[in-house]
DNA sequence: AATATTGCTGACCATATGGTCAAAATATTC
DNA sequence: GAATATTTTGACCATATGGTCAGCAATATT
Protein backbone atom coordinates (compact mmCIF):
# COMPACT_ATOMS: atom_id res chain seq x y z
CA UNK A 1 0.00 0.00 0.00
CA UNK A 2 1.18 3.64 -1.00
CA UNK A 3 0.67 6.58 0.89
CA UNK A 4 1.56 10.21 1.47
CA UNK A 5 3.65 10.79 4.33
CA UNK A 6 1.99 13.67 6.06
CA UNK A 7 4.03 13.28 9.65
CA UNK A 8 6.57 15.65 10.32
CA UNK A 9 8.79 13.20 11.95
CA UNK A 10 11.79 12.14 9.99
CA UNK A 11 12.31 8.94 11.68
CA UNK A 12 8.97 6.76 10.37
CA UNK A 13 8.64 8.11 7.31
CA UNK A 14 5.69 5.64 6.35
CA UNK A 15 4.31 2.54 7.61
CA UNK A 16 5.20 2.71 10.69
CA UNK A 17 3.42 6.07 11.20
CA UNK A 18 0.32 4.35 9.73
CA UNK A 19 0.41 1.13 12.27
CA UNK A 20 0.82 3.97 15.16
CA UNK A 21 -1.86 5.66 14.11
CA UNK A 22 -4.04 2.44 13.70
CA UNK A 23 -2.81 1.36 17.04
CA UNK A 24 -4.24 4.65 18.76
CA UNK A 25 -7.64 5.00 16.74
CA UNK A 26 -8.27 1.81 18.23
CA UNK A 27 -7.14 2.46 21.74
CA UNK A 28 -9.08 5.39 21.90
CA UNK A 29 -12.17 3.49 21.26
CA UNK A 30 -11.17 0.68 23.86
CA UNK A 31 -10.21 3.24 26.45
CA UNK A 32 -13.49 4.87 25.92
CA UNK A 33 -15.57 2.07 25.74
CA UNK A 34 -14.07 0.35 29.14
CA UNK A 35 -12.00 2.79 30.73
CA UNK A 36 -7.77 2.13 31.26
CA UNK A 37 -8.56 -1.05 33.91
CA UNK A 38 -11.27 -2.49 31.76
CA UNK A 39 -9.36 -2.16 28.35
CA UNK A 40 -7.99 -5.43 27.07
CA UNK A 41 -4.70 -5.39 25.26
CA UNK A 42 -5.83 -8.71 23.34
CA UNK A 43 -8.80 -6.79 21.93
CA UNK A 44 -7.53 -3.83 21.47
CA UNK A 45 -5.40 -5.66 19.14
CA UNK A 46 -8.65 -7.12 17.68
CA UNK A 47 -9.81 -3.61 16.83
CA UNK A 48 -6.53 -2.89 15.18
CA UNK A 49 -6.26 -5.77 13.43
CA UNK A 50 -2.32 -6.70 13.98
CA UNK A 51 -0.85 -8.59 16.53
CA UNK A 52 -0.72 -8.00 19.99
CA UNK A 53 3.06 -7.75 19.86
CA UNK A 54 2.82 -5.10 17.43
CA UNK A 55 1.07 -2.55 19.59
CA UNK A 56 4.13 -3.51 22.71
CA UNK A 57 6.43 -2.54 19.69
CA UNK A 58 5.01 0.71 19.43
CA UNK A 59 3.83 1.77 22.60
CA UNK A 60 6.32 0.01 25.57
CA UNK A 61 3.14 -0.48 28.05
CA UNK A 62 -0.78 0.22 28.41
CA UNK A 63 0.11 2.95 30.65
CA UNK A 64 2.06 4.92 28.07
CA UNK A 65 -0.22 4.01 24.73
CA UNK A 66 -3.23 5.33 27.43
CA UNK A 67 -1.20 9.01 27.48
CA UNK A 68 -0.33 9.05 24.08
CA UNK A 69 -3.94 9.12 23.31
CA UNK A 70 -5.10 11.55 25.87
CA UNK A 71 -2.48 13.73 24.63
CA UNK A 72 -3.67 13.27 21.12
CA UNK A 73 -7.45 13.93 22.35
CA UNK A 74 -5.94 17.16 24.05
CA UNK A 75 -4.29 18.32 21.34
CA UNK A 76 -7.37 17.97 18.74
CA UNK A 77 -9.25 20.17 21.54
CA UNK A 78 -7.14 22.69 21.74
CA UNK A 79 -7.22 23.23 18.40
CA UNK A 80 -10.91 22.64 18.19
CA UNK A 81 -11.54 25.10 20.68
CA UNK A 82 -8.74 27.71 20.19
CA UNK A 83 -9.10 29.72 17.37
CA UNK A 84 -10.74 32.65 19.44
CA UNK A 85 -13.73 33.59 19.81
CA UNK A 86 -12.68 37.41 20.11
CA UNK A 87 -14.92 39.58 20.99
CA UNK A 88 -17.41 39.35 18.42
CA UNK A 89 -21.21 39.10 18.71
CA UNK A 90 -22.31 36.85 21.38
CA UNK A 91 -24.84 35.19 19.91
CA UNK A 92 -22.34 33.98 16.65
CA UNK A 93 -19.44 33.33 19.50
CA UNK A 94 -21.85 31.58 21.43
CA UNK A 95 -23.27 29.47 18.54
CA UNK A 96 -20.31 28.78 16.71
CA UNK A 97 -18.57 27.04 19.84
CA UNK A 98 -21.67 25.01 20.62
CA UNK A 99 -21.99 23.95 17.55
CA UNK A 100 -18.54 23.02 17.62
CA UNK A 101 -18.38 20.98 20.24
CA UNK A 102 -21.54 19.48 19.32
CA UNK A 103 -19.63 18.51 16.20
CA UNK A 104 -17.22 16.82 18.60
CA UNK A 105 -20.14 15.17 20.31
CA UNK A 106 -20.96 13.27 17.12
CA UNK A 107 -18.03 12.85 15.12
CA UNK A 108 -15.96 11.79 18.08
CA UNK A 109 -17.90 10.69 20.65
CA UNK A 110 -14.77 7.94 21.23
CA UNK A 111 -12.85 10.93 22.65
CA UNK A 112 -15.23 12.61 24.50
CA UNK A 113 -16.25 9.41 26.32
CA UNK A 114 -12.77 8.51 27.57
CA UNK A 115 -12.70 11.95 29.00
CA UNK A 116 -15.67 11.45 30.40
CA UNK A 117 -14.13 7.81 32.44
CA UNK A 118 -10.74 10.07 32.72
CA UNK A 119 -12.93 12.23 34.90
CA UNK A 120 -15.32 9.45 37.28
CA UNK A 121 -11.81 8.27 37.86
CA UNK A 122 -10.75 11.74 39.93
CA UNK A 123 -8.54 12.69 36.50
CA UNK A 124 -5.72 11.16 37.92
CA UNK A 125 -3.95 11.89 34.51
CA UNK A 126 -5.32 14.73 33.30
CA UNK A 127 -5.06 16.97 36.31
CA UNK A 128 -2.25 18.99 35.00
CA UNK A 129 -4.51 19.26 32.04
CA UNK A 130 -7.56 20.83 33.79
CA UNK A 131 -5.03 23.82 35.12
CA UNK A 132 -2.76 24.36 32.67
CA UNK A 133 -5.09 24.39 29.84
CA UNK A 134 -8.69 24.03 30.65
CA UNK A 135 -8.85 26.62 33.35
CA UNK A 136 -7.07 29.55 31.51
CA UNK A 137 -9.08 28.84 28.68
CA UNK A 138 -12.03 29.53 31.10
CA UNK A 139 -10.98 32.01 32.25
CA UNK A 140 -10.72 33.50 29.08
CA UNK A 141 -14.16 32.67 27.82
CA UNK A 142 -15.50 34.33 31.02
CA UNK A 143 -14.04 37.86 30.61
CA UNK A 144 -15.50 37.86 27.35
CA UNK A 145 -19.07 36.88 28.86
CA UNK A 146 -18.55 39.36 31.30
CA UNK A 147 -18.01 41.87 28.52
CA UNK A 148 -20.90 41.04 26.66
CA UNK A 149 -22.90 41.43 29.81
CA UNK A 150 -21.87 44.64 31.10
CA UNK A 151 -22.02 45.50 27.64
CA UNK A 152 -25.92 44.66 27.93
CA UNK A 153 -25.57 42.47 25.09
CA UNK A 154 -26.92 39.51 27.11
CA UNK A 155 -28.38 39.35 30.55
CA UNK A 156 -26.66 39.09 33.39
CA UNK A 157 -25.13 35.60 35.00
CA UNK A 158 -22.39 34.14 36.07
CA UNK A 159 -20.07 33.15 33.03
CA UNK A 160 -18.00 30.14 34.29
CA UNK A 161 -21.18 28.96 35.48
CA UNK A 162 -22.58 29.20 31.81
CA UNK A 163 -19.90 27.91 30.08
CA UNK A 164 -20.69 24.75 32.76
CA UNK A 165 -23.82 24.25 31.51
CA UNK A 166 -23.04 24.58 27.98
CA UNK A 167 -20.19 22.00 28.42
CA UNK A 168 -22.20 19.78 30.07
CA UNK A 169 -25.28 19.20 28.05
CA UNK A 170 -22.67 19.14 24.58
CA UNK A 171 -20.53 16.78 26.72
CA UNK A 172 -23.72 14.39 27.32
CA UNK A 173 -24.91 14.23 23.96
CA UNK A 174 -21.64 12.22 23.47
CA UNK A 175 -21.44 9.93 26.60
CA UNK A 176 -25.00 9.32 27.24
CA UNK A 177 -25.89 8.71 23.59
CA UNK A 178 -27.99 5.58 24.25
CA UNK A 179 -29.50 7.69 27.19
CA UNK A 180 -30.19 11.03 25.18
CA UNK A 181 -31.30 9.11 21.97
CA UNK A 182 -33.81 6.65 24.41
CA UNK A 183 -35.06 10.05 25.76
CA UNK A 184 -35.64 12.50 22.85
CA UNK A 185 -37.00 9.09 20.98
CA UNK A 186 -35.00 9.24 18.08
CA UNK A 187 -33.40 6.52 16.30
CA UNK A 188 -29.76 8.25 16.14
CA UNK A 189 -27.79 10.80 16.11
CA UNK A 190 -27.75 12.65 12.74
CA UNK A 191 -27.93 15.99 11.31
CA UNK A 192 -31.38 16.75 12.40
CA UNK A 193 -30.67 15.84 16.06
CA UNK A 194 -27.47 17.76 15.97
CA UNK A 195 -29.34 20.86 14.48
CA UNK A 196 -32.20 21.43 16.24
CA UNK A 197 -29.96 20.58 19.45
CA UNK A 198 -27.91 23.06 18.53
CA UNK A 199 -30.65 25.48 17.58
CA UNK A 200 -32.42 24.42 21.30
CA UNK A 201 -29.18 25.60 23.49
CA UNK A 202 -28.48 28.36 21.45
CA UNK A 203 -31.78 29.45 21.91
CA UNK A 204 -31.65 29.15 25.46
CA UNK A 205 -28.65 30.25 26.69
CA UNK A 206 -29.40 33.82 24.40
CA UNK B 1 -21.82 -6.50 67.35
CA UNK B 2 -25.34 -5.66 67.68
CA UNK B 3 -27.83 -4.35 65.08
CA UNK B 4 -31.56 -3.36 64.42
CA UNK B 5 -33.06 -5.42 61.78
CA UNK B 6 -34.40 -3.40 59.93
CA UNK B 7 -35.17 -5.76 56.55
CA UNK B 8 -38.77 -6.84 55.82
CA UNK B 9 -36.81 -10.09 54.20
CA UNK B 10 -37.13 -13.10 57.00
CA UNK B 11 -34.48 -15.47 55.18
CA UNK B 12 -31.40 -13.38 56.62
CA UNK B 13 -32.70 -11.49 59.61
CA UNK B 14 -29.40 -10.44 61.06
CA UNK B 15 -25.92 -10.81 59.77
CA UNK B 16 -26.59 -11.93 56.76
CA UNK B 17 -28.71 -8.94 55.62
CA UNK B 18 -26.09 -6.45 56.94
CA UNK B 19 -23.17 -8.16 54.98
CA UNK B 20 -25.04 -7.93 52.07
CA UNK B 21 -25.22 -4.48 51.99
CA UNK B 22 -21.67 -3.59 53.43
CA UNK B 23 -20.79 -5.95 49.69
CA UNK B 24 -23.48 -4.12 47.71
CA UNK B 25 -22.06 -0.53 48.97
CA UNK B 26 -18.50 -1.47 48.14
CA UNK B 27 -19.27 -3.15 44.98
CA UNK B 28 -21.17 0.20 44.32
CA UNK B 29 -17.64 2.24 44.43
CA UNK B 30 -15.46 -0.13 42.77
CA UNK B 31 -18.18 -0.45 39.89
CA UNK B 32 -18.63 3.40 39.45
CA UNK B 33 -14.68 4.00 39.57
CA UNK B 34 -13.95 1.23 37.00
CA UNK B 35 -16.84 0.19 35.26
CA UNK B 36 -17.62 -3.69 34.83
CA UNK B 37 -14.87 -4.86 33.30
CA UNK B 38 -12.20 -2.73 35.65
CA UNK B 39 -13.69 -3.75 38.69
CA UNK B 40 -11.70 -6.12 40.80
CA UNK B 41 -13.28 -8.98 43.09
CA UNK B 42 -10.05 -8.63 45.04
CA UNK B 43 -10.18 -4.68 45.15
CA UNK B 44 -13.93 -5.00 46.16
CA UNK B 45 -13.81 -7.42 49.39
CA UNK B 46 -10.75 -5.14 50.40
CA UNK B 47 -13.07 -1.90 50.14
CA UNK B 48 -16.03 -4.20 51.85
CA UNK B 49 -13.26 -5.40 54.21
CA UNK B 50 -14.20 -9.20 53.98
CA UNK B 51 -12.57 -12.08 52.46
CA UNK B 52 -13.62 -12.53 48.98
CA UNK B 53 -15.01 -15.85 48.80
CA UNK B 54 -17.75 -14.33 50.91
CA UNK B 55 -19.14 -11.59 48.22
CA UNK B 56 -19.41 -15.30 46.24
CA UNK B 57 -21.45 -16.50 48.76
CA UNK B 58 -23.87 -13.88 48.34
CA UNK B 59 -23.50 -13.67 45.21
CA UNK B 60 -22.70 -16.25 42.58
CA UNK B 61 -20.89 -14.12 39.89
CA UNK B 62 -19.97 -10.70 39.50
CA UNK B 63 -22.20 -9.80 36.76
CA UNK B 64 -24.79 -10.85 39.53
CA UNK B 65 -23.60 -8.38 41.98
CA UNK B 66 -23.50 -5.92 39.13
CA UNK B 67 -27.19 -6.13 38.75
CA UNK B 68 -27.97 -5.87 41.88
CA UNK B 69 -26.49 -3.15 42.59
CA UNK B 70 -27.83 -1.44 39.74
CA UNK B 71 -31.49 -2.52 40.60
CA UNK B 72 -30.80 -1.09 43.70
CA UNK B 73 -29.87 2.40 42.59
CA UNK B 74 -32.70 2.29 39.56
CA UNK B 75 -35.09 1.46 43.16
CA UNK B 76 -33.50 4.81 45.25
CA UNK B 77 -33.78 6.96 42.15
CA UNK B 78 -37.19 5.88 40.93
CA UNK B 79 -38.57 6.51 44.81
CA UNK B 80 -36.58 9.91 44.94
CA UNK B 81 -37.97 11.43 41.58
CA UNK B 82 -41.26 10.02 41.31
CA UNK B 83 -43.18 11.59 44.16
CA UNK B 84 -45.51 13.11 41.55
CA UNK B 85 -44.72 16.89 40.64
CA UNK B 86 -48.04 17.23 39.54
CA UNK B 87 -49.92 20.16 37.97
CA UNK B 88 -47.95 22.78 40.80
CA UNK B 89 -46.10 25.89 39.88
CA UNK B 90 -43.88 25.00 37.65
CA UNK B 91 -40.88 27.50 39.35
CA UNK B 92 -41.28 25.51 42.73
CA UNK B 93 -41.61 21.49 41.07
CA UNK B 94 -38.35 22.71 38.76
CA UNK B 95 -36.80 23.67 42.02
CA UNK B 96 -37.75 20.70 43.92
CA UNK B 97 -36.38 18.34 41.14
CA UNK B 98 -33.36 20.06 40.32
CA UNK B 99 -32.22 20.52 44.15
CA UNK B 100 -33.10 16.44 44.35
CA UNK B 101 -31.24 15.65 41.75
CA UNK B 102 -27.98 17.74 42.84
CA UNK B 103 -28.37 16.18 46.42
CA UNK B 104 -28.33 12.36 44.62
CA UNK B 105 -24.90 14.08 42.80
CA UNK B 106 -23.91 15.32 45.76
CA UNK B 107 -24.22 12.78 48.41
CA UNK B 108 -24.53 9.74 46.50
CA UNK B 109 -22.26 10.13 43.10
CA UNK B 110 -21.34 6.79 43.01
CA UNK B 111 -24.54 6.29 41.82
CA UNK B 112 -24.51 8.63 39.07
CA UNK B 113 -21.26 7.62 38.21
CA UNK B 114 -22.07 4.05 38.02
CA UNK B 115 -24.85 4.82 35.83
CA UNK B 116 -22.64 7.03 33.55
CA UNK B 117 -20.51 4.17 33.04
CA UNK B 118 -23.12 2.17 32.29
CA UNK B 119 -24.52 4.44 29.69
CA UNK B 120 -21.37 4.88 28.44
CA UNK B 121 -20.70 1.14 26.91
CA UNK B 122 -24.26 1.61 25.45
CA UNK B 123 -26.07 0.55 28.68
CA UNK B 124 -25.96 -3.12 27.73
CA UNK B 125 -27.79 -3.99 31.13
CA UNK B 126 -29.94 -0.75 31.29
CA UNK B 127 -31.74 -0.23 27.96
CA UNK B 128 -34.96 -1.83 29.83
CA UNK B 129 -35.23 0.59 32.56
CA UNK B 130 -34.37 3.10 29.89
CA UNK B 131 -37.75 2.12 28.15
CA UNK B 132 -39.80 1.15 31.10
CA UNK B 133 -39.20 3.43 33.77
CA UNK B 134 -37.75 6.80 32.06
CA UNK B 135 -39.06 7.14 29.19
CA UNK B 136 -42.39 7.62 30.40
CA UNK B 137 -41.12 8.82 33.40
CA UNK B 138 -39.85 12.05 30.87
CA UNK B 139 -43.26 11.75 28.81
CA UNK B 140 -45.19 12.06 31.98
CA UNK B 141 -43.17 15.33 33.19
CA UNK B 142 -43.50 15.95 29.54
CA UNK B 143 -46.79 16.87 29.89
CA UNK B 144 -46.59 18.87 32.88
CA UNK B 145 -43.87 21.23 30.96
CA UNK B 146 -46.55 21.99 28.35
CA UNK B 147 -49.27 22.44 30.37
CA UNK B 148 -47.51 25.05 31.91
CA UNK B 149 -46.52 26.27 28.53
CA UNK B 150 -50.27 26.38 27.56
CA UNK B 151 -50.65 28.36 30.60
CA UNK B 152 -47.89 30.77 29.44
CA UNK B 153 -46.30 29.90 33.33
CA UNK B 154 -43.28 29.60 31.05
CA UNK B 155 -41.82 30.22 27.93
CA UNK B 156 -42.27 28.18 25.44
CA UNK B 157 -39.74 25.37 24.96
CA UNK B 158 -39.11 22.00 24.04
CA UNK B 159 -40.32 19.96 27.10
CA UNK B 160 -37.71 17.15 26.50
CA UNK B 161 -35.04 19.43 25.83
CA UNK B 162 -35.44 20.72 28.81
CA UNK B 163 -35.53 17.90 31.21
CA UNK B 164 -32.74 16.76 29.44
CA UNK B 165 -30.58 19.93 30.01
CA UNK B 166 -31.57 19.84 33.64
CA UNK B 167 -30.92 16.24 33.50
CA UNK B 168 -27.33 16.47 32.19
CA UNK B 169 -26.28 19.55 34.07
CA UNK B 170 -27.01 18.06 37.83
CA UNK B 171 -25.96 14.39 36.56
CA UNK B 172 -22.48 16.30 34.83
CA UNK B 173 -21.25 17.67 38.97
CA UNK B 174 -21.54 14.08 40.22
CA UNK B 175 -19.68 12.59 36.80
CA UNK B 176 -16.87 15.59 36.45
CA UNK B 177 -16.87 16.31 39.76
CA UNK B 178 -13.28 17.17 39.66
CA UNK B 179 -13.89 19.06 36.47
CA UNK B 180 -16.37 20.55 38.40
CA UNK B 181 -14.57 21.96 40.98
CA UNK B 182 -11.73 22.25 38.79
CA UNK B 183 -13.50 24.96 36.51
CA UNK B 184 -15.70 26.65 39.19
CA UNK B 185 -12.05 26.81 41.17
CA UNK B 186 -13.30 25.27 44.24
CA UNK B 187 -12.08 23.14 46.84
CA UNK B 188 -14.81 20.77 47.30
CA UNK B 189 -19.07 20.40 46.56
CA UNK B 190 -20.28 21.84 49.73
CA UNK B 191 -23.02 23.20 50.79
CA UNK B 192 -22.57 26.48 49.02
CA UNK B 193 -21.65 25.26 45.94
CA UNK B 194 -24.52 22.89 46.00
CA UNK B 195 -26.65 25.81 46.80
CA UNK B 196 -25.22 28.30 44.11
CA UNK B 197 -25.51 25.72 41.65
CA UNK B 198 -29.02 25.26 42.29
CA UNK B 199 -29.98 28.81 42.31
CA UNK B 200 -27.91 29.31 39.10
CA UNK B 201 -29.86 26.60 37.24
CA UNK B 202 -33.45 27.50 38.75
CA UNK B 203 -33.17 30.92 37.82
CA UNK B 204 -31.52 29.96 34.59
CA UNK B 205 -34.56 27.57 33.33
CA UNK B 206 -37.53 29.62 34.52
C1' DA C 1 24.73 -6.73 -3.76
C1' DA C 2 25.79 -6.68 0.95
C1' DT C 3 24.76 -4.85 5.22
C1' DA C 4 22.38 -2.41 8.80
C1' DT C 5 18.18 -0.78 10.61
C1' DT C 6 13.60 -0.80 11.46
C1' DG C 7 9.19 -3.10 11.79
C1' DC C 8 6.59 -7.28 12.74
C1' DT C 9 5.13 -11.74 14.92
C1' DG C 10 4.54 -16.69 17.02
C1' DA C 11 5.63 -18.82 21.11
C1' DC C 12 6.16 -18.11 25.63
C1' DC C 13 6.17 -16.34 30.78
C1' DA C 14 4.93 -14.65 35.43
C1' DT C 15 1.26 -13.00 37.57
C1' DA C 16 -3.56 -11.55 38.36
C1' DT C 17 -8.18 -12.78 37.78
C1' DG C 18 -12.95 -14.71 38.64
C1' DG C 19 -14.47 -18.42 40.80
C1' DT C 20 -14.61 -23.14 43.69
C1' DC C 21 -14.57 -26.14 47.70
C1' DA C 22 -14.16 -28.35 51.95
C1' DA C 23 -13.81 -27.28 56.43
C1' DA C 24 -14.45 -24.10 60.24
C1' DA C 25 -17.27 -20.83 62.77
C1' DT C 26 -21.58 -19.13 64.01
C1' DA C 27 -26.84 -19.17 64.48
C1' DT C 28 -31.01 -21.57 64.81
C1' DT C 29 -34.14 -25.23 66.02
C1' DC C 30 -35.75 -28.91 68.76
C1' DG D 1 -27.25 -28.76 74.58
C1' DA D 2 -27.09 -31.83 70.80
C1' DA D 3 -28.39 -31.62 66.01
C1' DT D 4 -29.10 -28.90 62.08
C1' DA D 5 -28.78 -25.05 58.97
C1' DT D 6 -26.51 -20.90 57.69
C1' DT D 7 -22.52 -18.00 57.10
C1' DT D 8 -17.56 -17.33 56.78
C1' DT D 9 -12.88 -18.32 55.12
C1' DG D 10 -8.05 -20.25 53.86
C1' DA D 11 -6.25 -22.91 50.24
C1' DC D 12 -6.67 -23.79 45.71
C1' DC D 13 -7.73 -23.95 40.38
C1' DA D 14 -8.23 -22.92 35.42
C1' DT D 15 -7.85 -19.31 32.65
C1' DA D 16 -6.93 -14.51 31.13
C1' DT D 17 -3.87 -10.79 31.39
C1' DG D 18 0.06 -7.52 30.39
C1' DG D 19 4.27 -8.07 28.75
C1' DT D 20 8.83 -10.40 26.74
C1' DC D 21 11.92 -12.30 23.41
C1' DA D 22 14.24 -14.45 19.68
C1' DG D 23 13.84 -14.65 15.13
C1' DC D 24 11.83 -13.31 10.69
C1' DA D 25 10.47 -9.80 7.04
C1' DA D 26 10.85 -5.55 5.00
C1' DT D 27 12.95 -1.47 4.12
C1' DA D 28 17.11 1.90 4.09
C1' DT D 29 21.83 2.70 3.79
C1' DT D 30 26.43 1.92 2.09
Amino acid sequence: MVSLDLSNNPSDSDGSHETKQKILSAAKNEFAQYGFEGARMQRLANRAAIPKPNIHYHFKTKQQLYLAVLEQIIASWNQAFNHATAESDPAEALETFVREKLNQARFDPAASRLFANEMIQGAPNLKHYLSTDMRPWVLDRSHVILAWVRAKKIRPIDPERLIFLVWSATQHYADFQVQALALLNRAEFDDSVAQETADFLVDFVL
